[in-house]
Order: structure tokens, then C-alpha cells, then sequence
DNA sequence: GAAAAATACGAATAATCCTTCAGGTTTCCA
DNA sequence: TGGAAACCTGAAGGATTATTCGTATTTTTC
């Protein structure tokens, strides 16, 4: 039950053949799918094979282990986000507080969206934490975050803006996970989005954004 | 492995010798060690009882099943940090907003000082989530939550309050969790705390504060 | 001080689960 | 077409764990 540290979560093998590459999408699928329905304590490579419709055996020749398939999900799912908030960041015919604004909608919506395989992902976050896979993408994010402030912010001294820019990712992470732990009305999703955003723009103004 | 819904969570048996509380603080003490240094992965009933020096079987006659010792550990976690945080939003002797710096910071602080508990606590999360007896806890902080607004906002409408309070109190709980997730210099608790502080207080202000 | 009540013990039970591997099947390529 | 490489299978091994329950010990009560 213990799962050791691999000494790399990456996949053990690469798929040379058509079949194993849709069998590798197959599992990746059905792993969402046991996540969301089962939840995080009930993720188990044996039923992940089963609902994929292939054998443990062949799970196990793609992924060294259960840490790694999770891991790959949570991955996938960092790249996609990351994807998401960078294209609105980079958005130069809005306004850098429309952007803000912008962008806490579209993260708070997509985290309700998906909040049963997120949340179970979350749960499951004992299993690959700590995955050194996991530095490349947030370093991507930062970057583009840091972008986005020196533009906001010209004024204003590096550390406070890296520390600024980093307490609003956190916040917006951290509070959108939460928040999506029940189920939500659009209603709620709107308000809830607004008012984060009112206070990104709030906190951005008083740190010297002429808007 | 899997916790079946237990039909309540709570304490199947008071002590009623000297002895039995005793062997109740020790199991608790036991747990909460247990937690810090082998994290909720490896928490284990057996475990515990042996920290605590006592047999299993004694364990079970107090705690109906791991997640109530979990729960009763979350709780107790809870209702400190409550008190805590309520005390310093009914101080009279300081402004709104020098009291939201207040408890931004004891709150980072105290978090970050038990920090390997409550990060283990939030990864044993799945075990216990849900138990009814979470409820009670939470409105006595929210009633606190409201009371200081309406004095913060007394202007505002009753929706915006509410909706500003769980803000904060989300983002608070949430951003401290994963802060602490890292070890944490001093400084940048500091740094981190007077940056959420200021964020909070650049919300209230637009909101209506004249401060 | 003896019976009763409360406690404590811990080996045994009954599940799960991760992972491996020996052997069969399919695909590729010369 | 035939052999090699890639791929798939799934039963079984090896571990771990939550929880129970028959028995032993301590405390209380009368």
C-alpha cells in the first residue's frame, strides 16, 4: 500500500505502437472517470485497468506506478489551467484589471466545472506530491505572472510585486479549490468570482495602479 | 481500509475513571505525534496505540473508528484557532483594520508553527470530511465574522457583507494551509502575513471603510 | 473481601491493495 | 512468411490495515 519514491515518476515506457497509444488514453480516461466517481480513496490501478477495459499489466507497462498515473493527471490538468490564465494575462486589448477580473471568472468557473476529479486529485496529493515533474509548469506560470505585473505595476519595488503576484496566485489556487468543494449555482459562482476579483483590484490600486 | 459511514462520529463511551481520561489525552497526544512525524499516510490505529503505550483494543473503546480520532483532533484544532481568531476580531481597543492585521498574522503564525499536523490533518481530510459535528464550530466563527463587518461596513449592504466575510475567512484558511505547506523563514511570514493583511485592508476600504 | 462493573489487552480476522511475472497474442519488417 | 519485437493478460505474491472479541486485569461497590 506504501508507495515508495520511484526514482522518477515519469512514464516507464513510450508507446511505439497505435495500440498502446490509444491504450494509454484509455487508462488516462478511465482514471478520471474513477477518480470523479470513485473518489481519491477508492483510485485503485486494478479498478482504473477495469474501467479502461485492459489488464493491470498493461497499465503497469506505461506507468511505473499509481503516483505516477496520478501525477500525470494532476499534470495535465496544471498544463491546461496554466494554458488558460497565461492566454488571459497576455491579452493586451483588455485593461490589466479587466484582465484580473477576466481571469478569476474563468479559473473559479473551470475549477466547478471539474470539481469531482479536481477535488479527488486533491485528496489523492499525498500520492505525488513532491513529484520534481511538478516545478516546469509552475515556473511557466510564474513567469507570465511576473510579466503581467511589472505591466500593472512599474512603479512599485521587484519584491513587492513578486510577493503580490504570488499572494494572489495562492489565493486564487487555495480559494478556488475550497470553494469548489460543494456544489455551486452559477449564481454563487458569479458573486463568489466577482467579489475575489474586487479584491484583486482593490489590493492592485492600493499598491499603485493608476485605473 | 475504506471507513464506512460510521452512524455518528462521536465518542462511543465517556470515561468514567480517572484512568480511562488518561489513557484518552495519552491516545490524543499519541495521535497528534503520530500525524506530525509520519504523516496522515501512515496513520495508523495500531500506531497510535502504540505511541500512546496502550492496546489497540482501548483505543477502540473511546474512538469508534480512526476518522472520529481524526475528527476529534480537527476539532480541537478548530475550536483553538476560533478562539483565537475571535478574540482578536471582538478587541475594542483596536481599529477594524489594525485587528484584521492582528489575526492575519496570528493566524500565519499559528499555522505555520503546527504546521506538520494540520498539513497531515488536510491530507487525512477524506476520512473524516462531512461529519455533521463540523458545523457547530464554523457558525460561532461566522457569527463573530458578521458582527465585526456590520461594525467594519456598517454602510454596506447586508449580501456584500456576508459575502466580503466568507471571503476573507476562506481566503485566510486556504491561503495559510498552503503556505505553510513549505518550511517558512520568519521573514517571509512576515512578508506574507502584511501582504494578505494588506490585501484585506485595501478590500475593506473599497468597500466603504473610511479608515 | 468478594462480586460486579469498568477497563485493558492483543492475537486473529477479513479486507484491500500495489506490483510482478510467466506465458500468450499481435504487429512489424526483412 | 517467419522470426523478432512490442504488447497484453490476469492470477498470485507480499504487505498493510481497520476492527473485533474472548480473556485478563483493575477499580468500584457493598
Amino acid at each position: 500500500m506504501i508507495i515508495r519514491p520511484s526514482p522518477s515518476i515519469s512514464t516507464r515506457k513510450q508507446p511505439k505502437q497505435a495500440r498502446a497509444t490509444e491504450l494509454v488514453a484509455a487508462i488516462l480516461q478511465a482514471a478520471a472517470q474513477v477518480l470523479a466517481s470513485e473518489g481519491a480513496q477508492r483510485f485503485t490501478t486494478t479498478r482504473v485497468a477495469e474501467k479502461a477495459g485492459v489488464s493491470v499489466g498493461s497499465l503497469y507497462q506505461y506507468f511505473p506506478n499509481k503516483a505516477a498515473l496520478l501525477f500525470r493527471l494532476q499534470s495535465d490538468e496544471w498544463r491546461q489551467t496554466t494554458e488558460l490564465l497565461c492566454g488571459i494575462l497576455e491579452n493586451v486589448e483588455l485593461s490589466p484589471l479587466e484582465r484580473i477580473r477576466t481571469l478569476v471568472h474563468a479559473f473559479i468557473r473551470s475549477e466547478c466545472e471539474e470539481a469531482a476529479v479536481r477535488g479527488a486529485l486533491n485528496d489523492a496529493a499525498p500520492f505525488y506530491r513532491d513529484a520534481p515533474e511538478a516545478q516546469e509548469v509552475r515556473a511557466t506560470a510564474n513567469r507570465t505572472v511576473e510579466a503581467f505585473m511589472r505591466e500593472t505595476l512599474p512603479d512599485a519595488p521587484d519584491s513587492d510585486r513578486t510577493l503580490a503576484g504570488e499572494l494572489m496566485m495562492r489565493t486564487l489556487s487555495a480559494v478556488g479549490a475550497d470553494f469548489s468543494e460543494k456544489e455551486r449555482t452559477a449564481g454563487e459562482i458569479e458573486a463568489y468570482s466577482d467579489a475575489l476579483a474586487d479584491m484583486f483590484c482593490a489590493y492592485l490600486k492600493s499598491l499603485g495602479h493608476r485605473g
